[in-house]
DNA sequence: AAAACATATCTAATTTTCTAGATATGTAAA
DNA sequence: TTTACATATCTAGAAAATTAGATATGTTTT
């Protein structure tokens, strides 16, 4: 867990968006087809929609999300979902409230 | 107080250094000359032989932070210090517990 | 008034980030 | 077993960040 590479994704509007996206699925996005819950989190393609960015742009910065530990994918058939990692975000928060 | 804009302030290592070594002045810096307290925080030229990096650098490191409010400069002479906000810090602290 | 000093600003080269189109990969449907 | 679909990766151009040297500004000292 590292503070200056959390930051450089939280440094960008619409990665801090779908964070805050993630929190709430049901209220952000529309119902999944095959599946009716949001327990793995949401698909790429609805973030996408919502974020009114490119396919690449926003699988990118998934992907950058993942590495930094910030979100968790999971592979549904064609689709992946992804979930934030409330240990790693919270463990940023305390981490950031103890030494900043 | 933007979160967006103080992230990107965090995202780098040596501006994260400096928010932390001004949090106890006392022990990260040598002594002023006229002035014998850290009252209103620490000169550039400390920050810059601490940080290792070139004068224009670290005058360009700390405008950015003053321009996100996250440090207070005072001139004394021909010396401009700085300290840190505690109350942009901290409100920024608490922004993002509460929206991340 | 001139010289010295601390800091700020200007300029520019290098590196990194942003972003999307094109293409590849993996999965499901026809 | 093609075809369609969802996502990932590659490539590249544009924009922004990094960084320092040169210069400007403001202050103090001589």
């Amino acid at each position: 867990m590292n503070i200056v590479e959390i930051s450089k994704i939280l440094s960008n509007q619409t990665r801090v968006a779908i964070l805050k996206w993630l929190k709430n699925p049901e209220e952000n996005f529309p119902p999944h087809q095959d599946i009716d819950h949001f327990d793995d989190g949401v698909c790429v393609g609805f973030i996408q929609d919502k974020a009114g960015l490119s396919q690449s742009t926003i699988s990118t910065y998934l992907n950058s999300m993942q590495n930094a530990k910030l979100v968790i994918p999971t592979r549904h058939g064609k689709w992946t979902y992804y979930k934030r990692n409330e240990e790693v975000i919270q463990a940023y928060l305390k981490e950031l409230k103890e030494q900043l």
